[in-house]
RNA sequence: GCCGAAGUGGCGGAAUGGUAGACGCGCCGGUCUCAAAAACCGGUGGGGGUAACCCCGUGUCAGUUCGACUCUGACCUUCGGCACCA
């Protein structure tokens, strides 16, 4: 047992009042969300937890926040959605079968049901009638309804990729299963296996992804990392002859944005995945070549793009004219050119290019400089000169700019059909095939008369068959190694054929669940369109930045081929996004089990209750920043909340009684009283805002301050009853979305009607909010020098008089001249003096 | 490495071109207590000064501005993502 660190005396009960609440709201339907409600639709949605059987604190820290600003659009007016589901597919699952011997269904499942549990201590506004689980065939049948569509659509293909492979477990391993290049089960060294395998055609979409047009209200960093990932350039497919091999090939394409620079061409690069590689390499390369391929085979993506690790290739023996210029060059091979971007060949140009410069200098090539340095001299470049010039040794180009230059040449490559104008991203189509037990089965059958055969709707869902063998073993799918699944009739000419054994990505089960949530029991659709017209798109997304490139693209794609298929009639899934950060553990680093770092919030939720658990969350800093936990920090929401409980409980007709209160004959009159009115408005009106754009921590801190403030009024006896009463009726109110527990038991106790979540977010009056005075800055060149206290109205000629006639100033500004003075509103006077 | 962020007291943070350190933690002092804990009240960036006050201070270095935590450039450190963790 870890030392008590928690030491706050409550003056109430907090796991009563969350029993009793939590129990009287399920009661009372009180979260229940109905479709035709008149109040204007809010939909809020958070990421759906994957179910791994204990709800951390990461966990409180997305869904207590989102349930905040939920619980807040609500007391706005809104009939809000926000559902909770799980995204229960994926290979933590198998791991856990895999060490435990549990079934991966009874394992997800199991941890489903424990984490429900947990997941109602939090006390958010979920509607359980809408929850998700989408391991279970009522929602992996839509999983494959829309695969259908999507290879209706001519959106889904199939084509060779490669898959991480342990040679001696003989499986494939996902990114994560890797350690130094090693599996991690085995310690064997991994390489890399092409499978035919199904891809969606995300690239298609890649302008559309790109086109934001004012659809969507998203943090601009999401923005940006979306943007380079598609990563689209404007450039040129150039090939390079040669005929001279006799094969079927009669050149090498090859992609580049510097179509300038071709008269600077001094080798080629192809990716060793390059089909032609095999065909070119002579007889006298071929033990180099084999050997650098399957060294690159070994090889991460990030290593091979590293600008870090030396850039390296092999000589393939064989030669490619340049046709502009009728060049032999040589053909390497090199791992730094991948065969999933462009035409998986590049022209060498090092002098021009920084890593084709380095690759030139290694391997003794000759480096030709074909745009001119503004300064240059003639003599050798000491790196790749990147910049615009002018044209040089480029034939019938010189003296061009290279701008003009680019123009040119790609009109004359056009016109001689030597290649054209191109556009190429960084994207690729997104590859759905896992070889695993745990996903959802595609829905194709292969039959040796007919091919790929897709499954009739009406025959949906293929069933994963639960006594399969889970654990991937000798090859390809698990599911391959279960005749009773593998071995099927084919849905067109009756004939033997075998069932696709492969199951989907889990991406692929987030990508549409924002559809699913409308009309979970629906089945005759994924949902019901009226519900869907109603409800979509969603209004506010939240969860972690770590989906702001693959699922959020995925997602975006995905309805927007949904739109093109008239199934949804919106483009964007998501209007807006907010991305909180990551709580870390008390010592700053990421919870981890090995660290031994991790908070267990069931523990912290059952000694100080839920709602100090939301705060303490609120109160760390912003939101989309994260931060660490701290066992002796939540002792301070904790006594806060304590204090409110002690302040706001008060009788306020004590106020009333001789000695104290001392309420003035017009109500609020008194200066006290006008105060504390002044600061109650202020308060509301800063929650309202700081609320609505997720900024909780300032929030708290506010109401912070009006309790401090209500607690010395109080004790001064300076304050009118009725003042009292309405600011304990507001301060419960802005305080109900942000302790839903605490706040109902108070509102309970003052004597106000059940439930405090029905009513309004609290108004604010400009005018009673308004300062009478301010505290004027007054600097001298820029240096704060003196504070008056003037009205708040004060025009820029008295201010400015003001501040010269003050002492203090004087004695800065004595026998010099005022050059300047700048005056900000209400704010400040500086006064530039020499 | 590439893409995207972040760096402010002893700690979490506030202030997004105008009073640096709101609010809270911790610490120090006090009240209560036989004592401690809890609770409550007060203080708390660093340096100098009896004091009034003064100087320094927002990762580092440069720049823009009357004025920079805030804007620009370079660098350092930490974090997220890099296509089979989700």
């Amino acid at each position: 047992m870890a030392t008590r660190q928690r030491r706050v005396e409550l003056r109430y009960d907090p796991e009563a009042i969350d029993r009793k609440w939590q129990q009287r709201w399920a009661d009372d339907g009180l979260h229940r969300v109905e479709d035709d409600d008149p109040r204007p639709k809010w939909y809020e949605m958070t990421m759906y937890p994957y179910p791994s059987g204990d709800l951390h604190i990461g966990h409180w820290y997305a869904l207590a926040l989102s349930d905040c600003h939920a619980r807040f659009r609500r007391m706005q007016g809104y009939n809000v959605l926000h559902p909770i589901g799980f995204d229960a597919f994926g290979l933590p699952a198998e791991n856990a079968a895999i060490s435990r011997g549990i079934h991966p269904y009874t394992w997800t499942m199991d941890n489903v049901e424990t984490m429900r549990g947990q997941l109602r201590s939090i006390g958010a506004i979920y509607d359980w009638d809408r929850e998700i689980v989408c391991c279970l065939p009522e929602y992996y049948r839509w999983n494959q309804w829309f695969f259908l569509k999507f290879l209706e659509h001519g959106l889904a293909y199939r084509a060779k990729a490669p898959v991480v492979w342990c040679p001696s477990c003989q499986t494939v391993l996902a990114n994560e299963q890797v350690v130094a290049g090693n599996c991690e089960r085995c310690n064997t060294l991994i390489t890399r296996r092409d499978l035919e395998q199904w891809f969606f055609r995300i690239t298609d979409y890649a302008d559309r992804l790109l086109d934001f047009s004012g659809l969507v209200d998203w943090p601009e960093k999401i923005l940006t990392m979306q943007n380079n990932w598609i990563g689209r350039s404007e450039g040129v497919e150039i090939s390079f002859d040669i005929s001279e091999y006799g094969l079927e090939e009669r050149v090498i394409s090859t992609f580049t944005t510097r179509i300038d620079t071709i008269f600077g061409v001094t080798f080629l690069v192809l990716a060793p995945e390059h089909p032609l590689v095999d065909r070119l390499t002579t007889e006298e390369q071929r033990p180099q070549v084999d050997e650098y391929i399957a060294q690159a085979r070994r090889t991460s993506e990030i290593d091979r793009l590293s600008t870090e690790t030396e850039k390296t290739g092999v000589f393939t023996g064989a030669y490619a004219v340049n046709r502009l210029n009728g060049e032999r060059v040589p053909i390497f091979i090199g791992d730094y050119v991948l065969m999933t971007y462009g035409t998986g060949a590049v022209m060498g140009v090092p002098a021009h290019d920084t890593r084709d410069f380095v690759f030139a200098r290694k391997y003794r090539l000759p480096i030709r400089i074909v745009i001119a340095p503004i300064t240059w001299d003639g003599s050798d470049l000491t790196e790749a000169y990147v910049d615009e010039g002018f044209m040089t040794n480029s034939g019938p180009y010189d003296g061009f700019t290279n701008e003009e230059g680019k123009v040119a040449i790609a009109n004359d490559i056009e016109k001689r059909n030597w290649g054209r104008r191109a556009v190429s991203y960084r994207i690729r189509d997104w590859l759905i095939s896992r070889q695993r037990y745990w996903g959802t089965p595609i829905p194709v059958v292969y039959c040796d008369q007919c091919g790929i055969v897709p499954i009739p709707e009406e025959d949906l869902p293929v069933l994963l068959p639960t006594d399969a063998e889970y654990i991937p073993t000798g090859g390809g799918s698990p599911l391959a190694a279960n005749p009773e699944f593998l071995n099927t009739t084919c849905y067109r000419c009756n004939g033997p054929a075998r069932r696709e054994t492969d199951t989907m990505d889990t991406f692929f089960d987030s990508s549409w669940y924002m559809l699913r949530y409308i009309s979970p029991n629906s089945v005759d659709a994924p949902f019901e369109p009226a519900a869907g017209k109603h409800w979509l798109p969603v209004d506010q997304y939240t969860g972690g930045a770590e989906h702001a490139v693959m699922h959020l693209l995925y997602s975006r794609f995905f309805i927007k081929g949904l739109y093109d298929m008239g199934i949804v009639d919106f483009e964007e899934p998501f209007l807006r996004l907010f991305n909180q950060g990551v709580i870390l553990g008390e010592d700053h680093e990421k919870m981890s089990k090995s660290r031994g770092n991790v908070v267990n919030p069931d523990e912290v939720v059952t000694d100080l209750g839920a709602d100090a658990v939301r705060c303490f969350l609120m109160f760390i800093g912003p939101w989309d920043q994260g931060g660490p936990w701290s066992e002796v920090g939540i002792n301070g929401v904790a006594r806060w909340l304590n204090r409110v409980w002690e302040i706001l409980g008060r009788d306020p007709s004590d106020l009333d009684g001789p000695g104290t209160g001392a309420p003035s004959a017009n109500g609020a009159g008194n200066k006290d009283s006008r105060e504390t009115l002044r600061l109650l408005h202020q308060t509301i009106r800063k929650c309202y805002n700081d609320l609505d754009r997720f900024k909780f921590n300032t929030a708290i801190a506010s109401l912070m301050e009006l309790s401090n403030h209500l607690n010395k009024v109080w004790s001064d006896g300076s304050v009118d009853s009725d003042v009292w009463r309405e600011c304990v009726e507001k301060f419960l109110l802005v305080l109900a979305p942000i302790a839903p527990h605490l706040s109902e038991e108070m509102w309970e106790r003052t004597g106000r009607p059940y439930s405090i979540h029905q009513q309004s977010f609290p108004s604010w009056d400009d005018d009673l909010a308004a300062e009478d005075t301010v505290t004027l800055v007054v600097q001298v060149n820029g240096k704060v020098r003196d504070r008056l206290e003037v009205p708040a109205d004060i025009e820029e000629q008295a201010a400015q008089e003001l501040a010269l006639a003050s002492p203090r100033i004087r004695s800065y500004t004595e026998g010099k001249a005022v050059s300047k003075a700048i005056y900000v509103p209400g704010r400040l006077v500086n006064l530039v003096v020499r």
